[in-house]
DNA sequence: AGCCGCTTGTGAACGCAGGCACAAAGTCGC
DNA sequence: GCGACTTTGTGCCTGCGTTCACAAGCGGCT
């Protein structure tokens, strides 16, 4: 994260990043605790979650954060801190459990509520999104789609009829969209960005690859194809840099490979 | 960065499993300097070169760190620093060469050389993988497509037939595949991918909401556009906490228990 | 030529995230 | 009921990445 980076953020969020009061009021343990996980935390709370809904499909009713952490292809350590900041929930000698644990996750993920998705940009990809009606991990109904093209207009894709993007202020507002998705050319990117922020979406999933400029209290998250693509290539450019020592000896090592590498702007990758 | 005296290669400090290189290697600078660069500085080094590219287009021969960062969302310093690691580029009381500074980015990230790329899952996502001919930034052609659908198979999509995944050891071998694509469902994923990696590819770029186990020496990254919504969504809730504190409430919609898990995500750019 | 202003490159400080190791806290067996 | 064992939660240290600030270097102007 993308990932991030991830962090690294990611490599993109919003650019000013308000430094948090110097001061921490109190304890007003609702807000503080809520800006107080880090975004990295946040990123892997919903891999746990996703593992945690597995092993609750499965039966399971108790895990230890060592058996999650394996599940979740993280360190054991790391994941208890990063559970800490939602609370205590496990019992000590015991473990956690798999049912309280994906209620509270998903609380602070936001997830007691549906986040309506409007995908603008019906291309290649905007069509590929609009099909996933079940949208990955549920919660998140995809119920508008905007493009510029006449000949898509009122057609529907994956059972949502498109709209003009002129109409995204109502569609907007009557729907509810929480969330915007822009899948359109680069240079049509900013134009939609615009138009979705002047909606009142506050939150943005960027797949055109431009920097978006958006006003502070706008959240933009960036999922760019080339960058993943280019960021493969330089390993494979390293690697063959490393030609001289070592060579491609390494036999498929199925074992345990207990490095816990590098990790960019949310997204996790493991060497 | 360390002005090691000793090429001390033991173990410093702590006994567990230092996860530092098992072969100290020697410390030649030319290659040495090509691993020094951080993960999220070649990331952002992809962003630079969109940005490059953008402004050779449009006759734009020198650009200031100053600008450049701007055209990137990013700090200057950070930018300075980032172009640091791969050498002294610019002139001071001038700047970069536009041109030059391309040629050195695309060097660094292994640019010079084209990076065949198969597909595999031909599904949503799959489709719209492969009906990007030119692929972002041109440099990644899609030459192979594999599915296990028998109806799908010597299909041509996006002017490319598609293959059985048994045949991916051929293929891969046969076209020269360095980087694989995963678009599968999610219980197939770790299957692929080690077909992929027994095939010789060294670079994953998994869509598939798991978490894949490989060897050390493979690099996978991943793109999860359930993780995106989610940390969108907490991002939500967190602002909702910080105006009205309201606590869990179960939303308007209680949205039937939703299907079970669903598929991958999608995501690229371009469409 | 020499000065001046601009921009790079980087040393150093800072802050955050990751990992270790251990005390606290609970369960299980006897 | 008590001790031994298990596992959580967290303080502390370490290392990386970001940011600041400034000296060094280069071109242009006088």
């Amino acid at each position: 994260m993308v990932a991030e980076p991830g962090q690294g953020d990611e490599v993109v969020t919003t650019p000013a990043e308000p430094p948090a009061v110097p001061h921490p009021a109190d304890e007003p343990a609702v807000r503080e605790r809520a800006r107080a996980i880090p975004e990295a935390a946040v990123a892997r709370l919903a891999i746990y979650l996703r593992a945690l809904t597995e092993l609750s499909e499965q039966g399971v009713g108790t895990v230890s954060s060592e058996e999650l952490s394996i599940a979740a292809g993280v360190n054991s350590a790391k994941l208890r801190k990063d559970l800490s900041y939602i609370g205590s929930y496990g019992t000590r000698g015991v473990g956690y459990d798999v049912g309280v644990l994906i209620g509270q996750v998903e609380r602070i993920l936001g997830l007691t509520r549906n986040h309506s998705v409007a995908v603008v940009g019906i291309g290649n990809l905007g069509h590929a999104l609009a099909n996933y009606n079940g949208f990955p991990g549920r919660g998140f109904p995809v119920t508008a789609l905007f493009d510029v093209d006449p000949d898509l207009i009122g057609v529907p894709v994956g059972g949502i009829p498109v709209d003009h993007i002129d109409d995204i202020p109502q569609v907007v507002a009557d729907r509810d969209i929480t969330i915007g998705v822009i899948a359109t050319p680069p240079s049509a990117a900013q134009e939609v960005c615009d138009r979705l922020v002047s909606a009142g979406v506050q939150c943005i999933l960027n797949f055109a690859p431009v920097v978006l400029q958006v006003p502070d209290h706008v959240e933009v998250r960036k999922v760019d194809l080339a960058v993943e693509m280019q960021i493969l290539s330089f390993h494979v450019a390293r690697r063959a840099d490393e030609g001289s020592t070592e060579s491609t000896a390494a036999g498929p090592d199925g074992a345990v490979n207990g490095t816990g590498m590098s990790e960019v702007d949310g997204m996790v990758m493991r060497p």
